[in-house]
DNA sequence: GCAAAAGTGTTAGGATTACACCCATGT
DNA sequence: ACATGGGTGTAATCCTAACACTTTTGC
């Protein structure tokens, strides 16, 4: 879309028993939502619906396709966006990880072998919650608040809670938060993505005093304009004084 | 060996693209090692040595094993030892992991297709520098300290540099140092540990002030015998304990 | 003038750092 | 008696937590 590196377009073999899954957060300032897609399952021959249920985003990897490749090319596909935030957690590959009979029933009919193990690497992504197209391999893609979701096909919510454990890890000790941020931001902006993405309230006086510590967060000669309020100074994350002064975390271990 | 839990013995069939690599940390209260074996790759007419060099231990994984299984697996083969600390940390997957010649020689060599991507799962392990066979798979074992490894074979390298980041990380956050210590140990021994897995110096009187408020460090009426010096008193961690206080972290961020 | 969010300071308690000497034991 | 590591306290600085009111804007 706005990207100006070309996607590869991919003519190799796929890989059938490796797959990548994303778990893709979106924040919007009020929550943090995952993105889940649809399955729904009808009966050839009556058109009754066996199951509706829903899934993470997911795809087998090409043979000649790195796993991080795969994973981007999974949010390219979601979103037209390149270069989005995505970090790999953790690998499943129980040899049982797929025994439901819904499942089984939903790979057969989409020509793989139920019996055979399939491993996958998790990787979760960060964006902002515009941005998503609503649909994706012709299924329904919707946003759903972390704290709702239940019920995920395979073992999706597995990977699910292991990602949002591993999320909110990463965003104690590392600076991802400004992903979802635009280039300049407010200083509120910047607490109730923590507060949302961790699920805790923060002090405002508090948070601002820590913050202020945090020399790569550069203050700028701008303000908000066309709010109905006093209007909040813009702030921006200047990365290459962050890694400089790499010792002092944004620390916010509760 | 020492284990009530049997080790299940393997008819399956082993997965040709898909293995473990184990980056097996051994302490000894001097200094941090990792396990290398040797390959030793001999041209079959001449005799002549070819090649020299090491490698991470791994193993491909059986079709009916989960992936921590493999891995201890791997473990069991090289130590005899069960329930051994492990913690998956990352899968490298990079079509062209495998390109050096000598790589490819080494796999043909072994009856793999050098051309096939072969997918990893990266796990790390920790345990004292003692209890360790000195052969694996009929190649020589050898204990290296961190600082000193080079040249690893294939992209063990890399693997091996994750591996160091990913354990003092999570040092740094959970109290796995306690899987290297005996029962009963002494604060300099618990200081001396994270001295040398993290590659620092720590103040004795500071650390023990800290340690102090760790309610899950339990003083024990007991000290030291046989020693030439004023005896230390032994302590235990209490992981009861450490699960209800969890908040209080060994917190030694630097 | 009202609603809405921005912005600001103090105090008390706890944690961190830097630093040097005496103690109990085996040989 | 000596070598070895065990064990202890203080002062300065910094960080954390709790807490409430004034300011600036758009409408």
């Amino acid at each position: 879309m706005n990207s100006s590196i070309e996607q590869k377009t991919r003519v190799g073999v796929l890989n059938d028993y490796l797959s990548v899954d994303c778990v893709i957060f979106g924040f919007d300032f009020n929550q943090l939502n995952v993105l889940l897609v649809d399955r729904v399952m009808v009966d050839e021959l009556t058109g009754k619906e066996l199951f509706n249920d829903l899934t993470l985003t997911g795809n087998h990897i090409y043979e000649d396709e790195d796993l991080d490749e795969a994973a981007a090319r999974v949010l390219f596909d979601l979103t037209g966006l390149q270069d989005i935030y995505l970090e790999q957690f953790k690998t499943f590959g129980a040899p049982d990880r797929i025994k439901r009979e819904n499942d089984r029933a939903w790979l057969a009919a989409n020509g793989r072998d139920p019996d055979k193990r399939i491993v996958t690497v998790g990787y979760y992504s960060l964006l902002a919650t515009d941005k998503v197209t609503l649909e994706w391999k012709g299924r329904n893609v919707r946003w759903t608040p972390v704290a709702g979701v239940r019920d995920l096909a395979f073992d999706h919510m597995d990977i699910f809670q292991e990602a949002l454990v591993a999320l909110r890890k990463k965003l104690l000790r590392e600076p991802i938060g400004f992903e979802l941020l635009p280039e300049k931001f407010t200083l509120s902006q910047l607490q109730r993505l923590y507060e949302v993405i961790l699920g805790v309230e923060l002090d405002k006086r508090n948070f601002r005093k820590k913050v202020a510590r945090m020399k790569y967060l550069v203050p700028l000669d701008e303000k908000q304009k066309g709010v109905a309020h006093k209007p909040a100074r813009l702030y921006n994350f200047d990365r290459d004084l962050y890694e400089l002064n790499r010792k002092e975390l944004l620390d916010f271990a509760i």
